[in-house]
DNA sequence: TTGAAAGCGGTACCAC
DNA sequence: GTGGTACCGCTTTCAA
């Protein structure tokens, strides 16, 4: 591969030249330039970016921490900070952090070697003291999905609690009045809560949502029907399932349907994400739209503001509020279908595959 | 940020051994070591990545072009290729092209300029002539989804027509003479190739299936939906359709039972990628593993190898064979069951949003 | 076991 | 306009 010195020497002229040229600066001959130009064609010449990362001490690569690419939520946050990496002619670096606080550190350092200016850290098992440290050392640290009071004004995260508030509020104007909870106990804060803010919401309406009425699994589909098979079996009486992620709420309806419960029209689901699947299910998810695309893109750009040093003021950073999408899976509770029906209920002995 | 050099004065050594430490370099004194160590945990010191790559000639980088990781099918092939970073100490630089030569072309020189190693590149725009030259320039280069004759060596892809092939044979299996197909003219190839293996497949077995049955829309789901609405229309009868893609499939399946007909029992419906989507659909989709991330993984590997210049031997790169995974969108041709009646069909009047 | 020094491929300042 | 050159941070001989 060949150099600005293969360049210079070959057109004749010094590196200082070569270098205007390629950086279209200022003061450079037209007959210089153009011949310069064809050298450059000729060599097939490429600039060597990391050459010129170390003189000008910044790089061009905004760096992206997240668990897991096939997760279509992290490739949706991954993909927000790349197209603010494009508007900026940067371009992504991405690590992968499994889900410990090690992995995590590795991700990290990596991407601190490498110099990024702007990193959007989706950090879940780091504790806020190193984090707090980490912001301090990289100033263009983000976090993203979290906050951590003391450096709000580098968290960009989703009002969980609210999410759970809303969508309490569109069951209630639904009318109903017995609900059942599908939530998650294999990750922390975020499961508890939207529950938290679902059973306020409720209590402020003067039901209390008991413990008989929730159930816990794995978030993924198959938790959501193993969870509403305990419930089903439990033969507590509800008309609306408040589900922690759309995956489970799938599994929820899925279950549902093949021990006869129509949704909606006998129980309503609502699901939280938003996720792609939510789109293709049937009936198709009302859910609570996670706009992470929206937030991984305000992450970059806050990213890229505090490393070049220009938002020294401390804002509070940026909560997001989840949106209702109201699908096909609620629906007015219909005071026709009994909600629970015991002669009615089998176990459904699925196979998961 | 502190340099090799701090660290060096402050440790009262020279950046040689510093630099040695850095790298579990061989003859340094324990003592030495030892107070290093200290300083650079005192300094917080990072290397720099850039300058290694710089002074080494090699980056750490595995790059990767895709048209865009929002798409489930994309972010898992950039997920493969980071699988076999990771496991080498290398990291994934990811550029995204929008769906034009020119843009391919920048994103492909945005990895050259950072002197990635190792580039595996999916590239729908660029002819053949410009893949191969840039395939001379750059040794690890290694195309994926795409097979070109010349550089076969450094191609991984799937086989098409065979997928193809694969369904027809299942349908046949399944009892199914009248089909009807689903594909698109939005791409190129794909399309045609599976669509191509598919009809050969029955012509082999005296069924001609002819442009009656065939309908082209978007490859998305709503692609899907519109182009089964026509087949009903047409009032061609079938007991089973081949759909271009599992989005399609979903779309299909979703307005055949807005019309009555029940999927399996009155129509099979097969798709093809095995994405995400087609375990959440009900029925279960079945369809045809495209199994990009296992590809991704080899392409990286292969782009590896041919790096280092090992892989000097043209070996016949890589062609994978489609796997039928058979889910529950499919079943036997039931004789009971009318495949079309024309006195039932009613065009759906379905909003999209 | 340690240090001095020559680059790696650029940028940018200072002369001319 | 153009050239000379001092770095950027690090690796790697070669000597000591």
């Amino acid at each position: 591969m060949s150099t600005i010195k293969d360049v210079a020497r070959i057109a004749g002229v010094s590196i200082a030249t070569v270098s205007r040229v390629v950086n279209n600066g200022p003061k450079v001959g037209k007959k210089t330039r153009e011949k310069v130009t064809q050298v450059m064609i000729d060599l097939g010449y490429t600039p060597n970016a990391n050459a010129r990362a170390l003189v000008t001490q910044k790089s061009t690569t905004i760096g992206v921490v997240i668990p897991d690419l096939t997760d279509p939520f992290f490739a949706s946050l991954a993909s927000g900070v790349d197209k603010i990496a494009r508007d900026h002619n940067m371009q992504l670096l991405l690590s992968t952090a499994q889900q410990s606080a090690e992995s995590e550190r590795a991700a990290i350092n990596l991407l601190i070697e490498r110099r990024c200016q702007a990193i959007v850290l989706h950090s879940k098992k780091l504790s806020d003291a190193e984090l707090i440290s980490l912001c301090d050392k990289i100033p263009g640290l983000i976090l993203i999905d979290r906050v951590i009071e003391d450096i709000k004004d580098k968290c960009v995260w989703l009002d969980n609690e609210e999410g759970g508030k809303i969508a309490a509020r569109h069951l209630m104007s639904l009318g109903h009045k017995q609900v059942a909870c599908i939530s998650s106990k294999y990750q922390i804060e975020d499961p508890t809560l939207r529950l938290s803010g679902f059973s306020q919401e409720y209590n402020k309406a003067g039901i209390v949502i008991n413990d008989a009425h929730i159930e816990y699994a794995e978030p993924n589909q198959q938790g959501g029907e193993i969870a509403t098979q305990r419930l089903l079996a439990s033969k507590e009486a509800f008309s609306a399932i408040f589900v922690y992620n759309d995956a489970m709420a799938i599994g929820a309806i899925s279950t549902l349907e093949d021990n006869g419960y129509k949704v909606p029209q006998a129980i309503s689901v609502i699901g939280f994400d938003d996720v792609l699947i939510s789109r293709y299910s049937r009936p198709k998810l009302t859910t609570l739209h996670y706009p992470i695309n929206e937030m991984a893109q305000q992450a970059a750009l806050l990213s890229l503001d505090f490393s070049c040093k220009k938002s020294q003021l401390k804002g509070n950073g940026y909560k997001y509020i989840p949106r209702m999408v109201k699908r096909e899976s609620t629906t007015k509770r219909d005071n026709q279908v009994i909600p629970f029906q015991t002669d009615l209920y089998r176990i459904n002995q699925a196979t998961y595959d």
